[in-house]
DNA sequence: ATATAATTTCAGAAATTATTGAAAATACAG
DNA sequence: CTGTATTTTCAATAATTTCTGAAATTATAT
């Protein structure tokens, strides 16, 4: 690998991890590598640098682009492709929960929805109230999810930073509420 | 496969997704198979089930129980352990959160914390800054998601619901405050 | 058009991960 | 303690995934 070595540990990591969040070994570097990088990469840098082949720098920067974390920026008097991050760090992180949502949840909720739509058995059977539960639960999961992307960041960050203090002020409201009646 | 229909597309679905949930597929129809099951399980019936070997199903429980996904439930006048779910869907959700939370993201959080506070090189790099960066969303990530896991499921679901509309009541808190000034 | 640069593709090789099944270990009844 | 039932382990093998590198394709400058 030739890095410099106060980012190679941290490319490193994000190799390792890779395989936990979706994506291979060297995607996760190279996805790595891209955002502590201030400026955009080309393909064959980014080859060098991790120390692996052009073909599979290619695939991976095509995957990196399929999560839509990265994106080409031009450079004037180059014909190579230079890359960075697609957006802030946060918008990054949303992006990733996202992609996740749809590669890991979506499909799980249509098959449970076609089951109980169109049952094999009979329904109440145990098994298939325990999909019905299943599939309840994840809809409310992704309601809830689609309602707190649309919010804007900054309202979002205040209430990452509440906590469980939104619940103290659910209360408040209820009691602010009866007082005024 | 040795299963009743109704459930059949459930389980292989659930082999499927496993790999992006982080266990293979034995282990994932393990998990779908117990969960709709209504009775617990003995390993030679999962296995039979399944149709796959007896060693295998073992290391799939071993792997379940680490998750605390599943636990034995003692069946009179039978020496088999018999496996159940561990807890409600709800709870089960929960746990499978906290647990991914653990490999996928505690990890990173870990490395950046010690790359941060013993740097390789002098601080104020734009690598080092953008690790800084990383580290303080993580670290926000996780707080919220600290305080939210501690709250009751009852208030928890009513979040849930809520949604967006979390924001509204924000601003009516503020409303009903300034009113009473 | 032609030549050159850059990227993508993909078959085969390498590396990794999952599975089997038989042997070893453990648990327990009599 | 002995014998039997049950579970676990793990070396060998199978299956899957990842990676390479050369050939094919695409893009662009002259």
């Amino acid at each position: 690998m030739n890095i410099p070595s106060e980012i190679e540990s941290f490319v490193v990591h994000f190799g390792e991890m890779g395989s936990r969040w979706g994506f291979n070994r060297t995607v996760g570097q190279m996805f790595a590598l891209i955002v502590v990088s201030e400026q955009a990469l080309n393909a064959d840098q980014i080859a060098d640098m991790l120390g692996v082949s052009r073909g599979n720098v290619s695939m991976g920067l095509k995957e990196l682009q399929s999560w839509r974390l990265i994106r080409t920026q031009p450079i004037a008097g180059d014909r190579k492709d230079y890359f960075k991050p697609n957006g802030s760090l946060w918008e990054l992180a949303m992006q990733v929960l996202a992609e996740r949502r749809k590669r890991e949840v979506d499909p799980t909720l249509s098959l449970l929805r076609s089951e109980l739509i169109n049952p094999q058995s009979e329904q109440n059977t145990y098994a298939h109230q325990r999909m019905q539960e299943m599939h309840d639960l994840i809809e409310m999961f992704l309601t809830w999810f689609d309602d707190i992307y649309k919010m804007n960041p900054d309202n979002l960050k205040t209430l990452l930073k509440l906590g469980a203090g939104v619940g103290k002020v659910l209360d408040m409201k209820d009691r602010l509420l009866t007082k005024q009646k």
